[in-house]
This record gives structure tokens, C-alpha cells and sequence, in this order.
DNA sequence: TTACATGCAAACTGTTTGCAAATAT
DNA sequence: ATATTTGCAAACAGTTTGCATGTAA
């Protein structure tokens, strides 16, 4: 076993889940690099390509399962596909209409001025922000 | 007829739209009274509770109708259920996690500061924020 | 009278789930 | 040995679509 799979399999345990073939392989394609935006369909299709094996129904429950232990986060989306974001920290996006895809942008370079009272006995909970950007047109 | 319903006929035909018996009596519930979010399935409850004759599948088509005619604006949202809103200029959201639903913010009221530099080729289409608030904890 | 809209049911897409076989501890 | 996880297929929810019937112009 290679030593990132080895730091991989130690932090599924952090999260209370058993470090099994599949879910060591999808952490590894989704937290071995960079931040990384992936719907389950995306990633499976990679794990076949990688000739890694699993089932789409267990890419969806590791996705559901990653997301509910805090690794991935879910991304406000309107559409008909549920994205999972591997940069869990509060952050932002573009969404680029020409390609369907997202890029983070750092919230050190955002900020959101002048919000109106809350309603009484809520308190924020997240700020979702996604900026659709088109092509420029000639 | 109404004088309400022949103001809605116009603004449908002037959509490019036939003011038929179902979309005129969508279009009443819609755009009445102030500003709404509903998903098809509430829409259509709502109908046939006012005991108006309007199938679940000419829900979706209208709404997706009064969408490209620009009645309509869908709200970027992470689940299962797409919403329309009927206040289609520039604004943001409460979403209220409690109960599920949104609620408008003003554009006057919020200010979006320090946006890095677009992506070359591109420009804003517009921008979707969404606050999600939770009941403050005891 | 002719093109467009509607309703129904069937199709479709993304996602979840029940259960038997496989695997981690 | 025991509880958990997996894969498959079937179930499911929301949404769209084909086609015969109804309706607006």
C-alpha cells in the first residue's frame, strides 16, 4: 500500500468509515490532488476509465457518505445534476454556462456588504454565491 | 371576464404566448399578487385546491414556458425540486432551512465587493446568492 | 380551418434502496 | 465471528414527451 493511501485509509477512520477498496480509490481520485468538482456520474465514469471497480449506486452512497462525514461538500446547483465540491471551506463559484463547469473563487477575494436584518431567531448558516459567467459576445 | 384576466391575456400574448383557459388561470395564481416561489408540484396543488382543471404535466410545460419568455426565473438550488420565482430582476435569497422555503432580499440591499478577475472571453451573466439560515440554537 | 395547447400515460434521468454475496475488523 | 460494505437490479421522484383530443385564432 502506498503511503498516500495509507494517510487516505487513516483519515476515512477519522471520519467512521471502514477504509474498504472502493472508498480508498475514490478518496484518492478526490483528495489526492487539487480542489475538485465531480457529480457521481463524472467520477464514476473516471474510476471505470481507471479501471478502478465500483458500482455507480456505491459512488453515490460514498459521495452521500463523504459529504454527511464533513469531507465533501454539496453545491447549490439549479439543474439536474447534484455536484460535490472537495474544497469544504467557505468559498464560492463561477460557473462557466459555455462549459458546465466550476471554478472556486477564494472568499478572501469576496465579500458580501449590507445584508438586511435576519427574520428573528435564525442565524446564517451558509452563504451560497454562484456568479454564471457567458461567453463575451463579439 | 375579469378585468385582471384581460390584462394577463395581453401579457401573454405579448410574450408570444395563447392566453388558453389554463395558462390564464396559472398566470392569475403566479403574477395576482406579489412576488412568489413555487415548484410545479405546489403550483399544481394550488390549482386543484382552487378546483381549476390544469394537468400536472401542463404545470411543468407552462412554467418552462413563462421561463423562455422571461416571466419566470428559476432558482439556482441544491435538491430535488426546481423553483420558479416570479420576481425575475436582479435579486437574492433567504433560504429558511426549517421549513424549506425562500424568501426575496433586495438587490438594493446587498453589495457584492472584490470579484476577482473574470476568466478571459468572459462576462457575467448574472449572479445567484443564496443565504441559508437555521433557527438559532438555544 | 389550421396551428397550437392540453391531458394522459408512458418514457426518461438522476438518485436511492433491498437484499444476497463479499469484506473489514 | 460479526458488523459493515458492496453490487446489482429494482424502486423511486421529478420531469419530459408522444400522441390523440380539444381549443384559440
Amino acid at each position: 500500500m502506498m503511503l498516500q493511501e495509507q494517510h487516505m485509509a487513516e483519515r476515512l477512520r477519522l471520519a467512521g468509515l471502514r477504509p474498504t477498496r472502493q472508498r480508498l480509490a475514490l478518496a484518492t481520485m478526490l483528495f489526492g490532488a487539487g480542489d475538485r468538482h465531480v457529480s457521481a456520474e463524472s467520477l464514476h465514469q473516471e474510476a471505470v476509465a481507471a479501471r478502478m471497480d465500483v458500482s455507480l449506486a456505491t459512488v453515490y452512497n460514498t459521495l452521500n457518505q463523504f459529504k454527511a462525514a464533513g469531507l465533501l461538500r454539496e453545491v447549490a446547483f439549479e439543474g439536474d445534476r447534484t455536484f460535490f465540491d472537495t474544497n469544504t471551506s467557505n468559498h464560492f463559484h463561477y460557473f462557466l454556462e459555455e462549459t458546465g463547469s466550476l471554478v472556486d473563487i477564494g472568499i478572501d477575494d469576496l465579500e458580501v456588504k449590507g445584508l438586511p436584518d435576519l427574520p428573528p431567531g435564525t442565524e446564517i448558516d451558509r452563504i451560497d454565491i454562484i456568479i454564471r459567467l457567458r461567453k463575451t459576445r463579439a
